[in-house]
DNA sequence: GTCATTATGTATCATCCGATACAATAAAAA
DNA sequence: TTTTTATTGTATCGGATGATACATAATGAC
């Protein structure tokens, strides 16, 4: 068994905490002292176990996508495209919008720090972002294979869309619009999803009602 | 004529030397020091001008709306909604792309601070993406009420969801995304576009093209 | 010219930042 | 029990941060 003076605390319980300070102030807004409070440890604690205030920060990220993965695979799981599209934003919706509890709105991977001195921490959000549109992509070129999207779409321009469109809308969740507000946003977004030819009916109509 | 030691550099130049500096590191990324050398004045001269930091962003954000007035009354003089959406969005992905020039990626008014350690910062970024979705969605009205629109659209909704877009291609921007993508994503927005009746013509095999 | 007013450059402030030194503590290993 | 290894709490480090004090310089007012 492992020798020393064993942990005084639970890293994923003082993950989640570190993530809502992150989240809230992003990266340079959060202090030691907020993190450290919020995980209620001491300094040498968390230097112990995470290196230093990027390695919590990138433990976070991690810790972040486990919490979601769930969800993911909830949604690539769905039985055609337009599905996952739908299943993906309405998602977003739910969990970017202010549902005073769970996080503060917005989502970590945008909010926390698009912009910093140093320029690792937005690579490192960009790069987790990235995971997540590549999984949409390569389950979307699947569909296209199968012909559940037509083969005039572009999969690689599919997960783009759907990648811009979350992210706006978490953009806009952060300024504290609401969850009815964003779902109107994905109604309207999804109305410009291709679907294959004996799919199709009366898109016209489709998107009138959309709006 | 005003009295005392005339001010020893442009006012308008300044700022634009720290838009550059916040639109990089963000908020609390610039570093005083940061911006006084980029500006090439000393502490002093800034704190006269400004006040202080959050007094020097403010005036960088009016400047940075000014900087764009131009543009966005380009857009909002387009015929009709659709075409303002396209201008709008098309105006995006060229001027958030990196165009190794002029503006570091992305855009301001998301990157610069969603996230702070005074929350006075987003909100104020906040309230000047708000003003741009207002300008939009007035034009949106006014565009249903002349059946430039259908009346079935919905000019809130519209203006929301043309933001989202625009904010979510920002992130893809800062993230080092090309233009060329960007109007990729744009293309398959206004995919989405509720348009009247009578200028519809095959939206089905429009939507084909587009993606 | 003299005064009042404003801006400038130098040098520095108090505070907070991220990060550690160090001794005490708690477990497994010997 | 003693040794080894790792974590903990206290107290503090050097440096960077945002912000100023102060003397000097440059203008208009008189």
């Amino acid at each position: 068994m492992r020798t020393g003076r064993p942990r005084g605390f639970c890293i994923d319980t003082a993950l989640d905490r570190a993530m809502t300070v992150f989240w809230k102030k992003g990266y340079e807004g959060a202090s030691l002292s907020d993190l450290t409070e919020a995980m209620e440890i001491n300094p040498p604690s968390l230097y112990a176990a995470f290196g230093n205030k990027e390695g919590l920060f990138r433990a976070v990220l991690e810790r972040y996508d486990a919490r979601r993965k769930d969800l993911m695979d909830n949604v690539l799981a769905a039985p055609d495209a337009k599905s996952v599209a739908r299943l993906y934003l309405e998602g977003v919706a739910e969990f970017a919008a202010d549902t005073e509890g769970r996080n503060p709105p917005g989502c970590l991977l945008v909010q926390s720090g698009l912009s910093c001195s140093d320029q690792e921490i937005p690579d490192a959000l960009a790069q987790h972002r990235a995971e997540k549109e590549k999984a949409l992509r390569e389950r979307f070129e699947r569909d296209r294979k199968d012909g559940r999207l037509p083969k005039t779409a572009n999969p690689t321009i599919l997960a783009s869309y759907l990648m811009a469109v979350a992210n706006g809308m978490c953009v806009q969740a952060a300024a504290g619009a609401s969850a009815k507000e964003l779902r109107d946003v994905v109604e309207l977004a999804l109305a410009a999803w291709p679907v294959p030819e004996e799919n199709r009916k009366k898109p016209a109509k489709k998107l009138q009602r959309a709006v």
